[in-house]
DNA sequence: GGTCTGACTAAAT
DNA sequence: GATTTAGCCAGAC
């Protein structure tokens, strides 16, 4: 895995996340060997280039807690919407089967 | 090298 | 279910 900077191994496995699906950050930290740098996840995607769909990545819950990052809007839940994930009151709708583990489909 | 911050998580209340 | 507390770690100053 990658591994360079945790960033770039965040970067990474962001942009291996399939359309239509999306991760936590908890998943992804845990699939990179951190399982406590959830929080390295998100402040790594606060800083995400542009080329990385940090739509796809949202808390444990599957909410979208980086819409507010995107903009004041319902931008991210658009877009979100537009690769079939159905996007209810700020949070993936079905989220259990959405979710997408990277520990588990990207091994 | 100490301190603050942050798009988190989980457990406890 | 909502709020609070604490734990986690990488970067910026």
């Amino acid at each position: 895995m990658a591994g360079t900077d945790f960033f770039s191994d965040v970067y990474q496995v962001v942009r291996l996340i399939p359309g239509g699906r999306a991760t936590s950050y908890g998943a992804i930290a845990a699939c990179l060997g951190a399982p406590g740098n959830a929080r390295i996840v998100g402040w790594a995607m606060a800083g995400c280039p542009g080329d990385v769909p940090a739509h796809r990545v949202v808390n444990s819950k599957g909410q979208l807690s980086a819409k507010a990052r995107f903009g004041p809007g319902n931008e991210m839940q658009h877009l979100l919407e537009a690769e079939g994930v159905q996007v209810v009151n700020d949070r993936i709708a079905d989220w259990g089967r959405v979710f997408w583990d990277p520990a588990a489909e990207l091994l």
